[in-house]
DNA sequence: CCCCATATACTCACATTGAGTATAAGTGAG
DNA sequence: CTCACTTATACTCAATGTGAGTATATGGGG
């Protein structure tokens, strides 16, 4: 790589820039967790990371990014070999599991940035790593998914701040409508989103609500992102934010997952070679961010044919010890779409 | 759009590109088509289109290509408005409904285009239209979604180009890897994607067949971006090939819609206003691709609040008159996920 | 008025799913 | 060494959904 920025000459990195993205996600402790760096924005050149913090609006602590790298035109004759080159060199880990997740190119994302004439591209992409693999490794940090979107996590029941922040907050934001058409507009779009007024908690909907809530002006983000200095404690939001419009990009991962396990045995990625049931459903209910009837469960995996018993057992359970399954990946052949349904399926 | 070359200096374009494809898709008379337009490359300047078809490799005809516009990074304030701005200024179509499918940016998808070290980034859009509202205009055909890829219909039985054709190669392709593993890995991999040995068709899986027949250098494109030339008539090659890439956006795009259709109500976004249940029958087992019980898929769209009844009847039916119904949105909020599921759900 | 075609209603066996109850097999306290 | 406790695993049952039919309704054209 020896032309960092992504785009033109160095001297004139032109009007575009085009960049990669990771969420990389990990389950570990029942939490789904993303690998975050500190601070940094999305200029391409990595090594100029460290000194930029000073250009965020609120003068204050970075926030915290998902790993970036450049697109050299020149380099890796794929996007994802780019990706795992450049995630490889900086982590030292060698991702498994990697799916394209979404291009971000509003003209306005690089705003936060101090450059408004400049475009950057982000071409966000999905990782899965097994939690033995996932040891943290310098600036870089894991941190719980749900500290950035901590209304998607429904194990321990419906979130207190839904009811008691964000549905007054749209209700307000749907009164404020226009006019009654776009108020009946408003008031469905936050049903749906949030499950309100007798509709069900979808909860793939990740990037719905994480939109509804920009919109709204309850997440930092809609602040900074107009040149806004960060709100003190007195103006509510919810969640960690990050730079950016990194937030979104784990939104739409997070659904993404939500979506994809049902139908495709992609959990696997994230478990050891071995494990119990348990473990299985407990990384489940941490990305779907539901309980499950761990007696259905149990049938749903075993007679689906995802896995197979070892015959070893793991006596650590402070129970009746519980064998060890492996994924059975001949269930790709046996089945359509082979995957964990949840409750609602 | 004052800069139509992508990135740089007109004089300068820089090593990367970046634009935008739409895989515009409508239903008439059963079929699934998508607006392709005769001939041209993706370099930016769509004026010079017409006189690039030298460009191709084979010296004949110009493949059908997808629409495309380059990305002005100081134009429209999202991609897909820029999407949209384009479609409507060149073929008079407001899009609909409009969602981003893939970025494609391998390094060698542009050797088609005679110039290997640009790099050229292409952002698909999948896009949907009512069947009223796809009329024909200039340069611009619609053609059938299965006319590229003939091994994707199922609704008259399966295909005889598979166990004919296409079958006999995988075999060949399987025998002639190197070792006895990965052997096993192409032997899994073909029969998962076009159902072979005992395992069920998905078709969902659009892209893994494209690929796969791609490997196999069943597809024309295969040799095509080999910098070959077409291959006559004694080499078989299946669907009418096209331009660049693009037969694998169109790939993604079906598999998109079909795994789509059957969580979220993306049908009626095709729809008349008012259909009968045949008329949606129809237009769902044309992009499924395969055939369903009719009084089955009546109470599934009926029971599950997917559609209501108008009152109105359409007598055009050559038998009992049958009602026109409308889309219930309501249902949007009833139901977590709903679509209209086919056979094998 | 009868035939034909399509629409629409209803039935039935079977699989899937949500929600329990019951039993098994470890650990540690006493 | 037995009991209380914990987790694992097996089994039951009602409700619902699904695949595949049969039966009946209602138009048009000879």
């Amino acid at each position: 790589m020896e032309n960092p920025d992504s785009v033109g000459a160095p001297n004139d990195p032109g009007p575009l820039s085009v960049g990669l993205n990771a969420v990389i996600v990990a389950v570990t402790e029942e939490r789904p967790r993303i690998l975050t760096v500190a601070g940094g924005g999305e200029d391409g050149d990595p090594d100029r990371r460290s000194d930029r913090g000073g250009e965020f609006p609120s003068g204050g602590a970075a926030l915290d990014t998902l790993p970036f790298g450049p697109l050299d035109p020149a380099g890796d004759r794929t996007l994802e070999l780019t990706l795992r080159g450049w995630v490889r060199e900086r982590t030292g880990f060698d991702l498994g599991y990697v799916e394209q997740l979404y291009t971000f190119g509003d003209r306005d994302r690089g705003l936060q940035q101090g450059d408004p004439s400049r475009r950057t591209l982000s071409i966000a992409y999905l990782a899965l790593m097994r939690e033995t693999e996932a040891e943290s490794s310098g600036a870089a940090a894991w941190r719980d998914v749900y500290g950035y979107l901590p209304w998607e996590d429904w194990r321990r029941g419906r979130p207190a701040v839904i009811p008691d922040l964000i549905a007054p907050h749209l209700e307000d934001w749907i009164q404020t409508a226009p006019d009654s058409r776009s108020r009946e507009e408003r008031r469905l779009r936050a049903a749906i989103a949030f499950g309100l007024e007798s509709a069900d908690w979808d909860g793939d909907r990740v990037l719905d609500r994480y939109e509804l809530l920009y919109s709204v002006g309850l997440v930092e983000e809609a602040f900074l992102d107009r040149g806004l200095p960060r709100p003190d404690s007195s103006t509510l939001t919810l969640g960690r934010p990050m730079a950016l419009d990194h937030r979104r990009m784990l939104a739409t991962a997070l659904g993404r997952i939500r979506g994809k396990t049902r139908y495709r045995p992609v959990v696997f990625e994230l478990m050891p070679a071995r494990f119990t049931l348990l473990q299985l459903q407990r990384v489940v209910e941490a990305l779907a961010g539901v309980q499950t009837h761990k007696q259905n469960f149990r049938r749903l995996v075993e007679r689906g044919g995802l896995v197979e018993g070892t015959g070893a057992v793991d006596s650590q359970t402070g129970g009746r010890p519980a064998e060890l399954f492996r994924f059975r990946k001949e269930v790709l052949r046996e089945r359509r779409a082979p995957g964990v349904g949840l409750p609602g399926t």
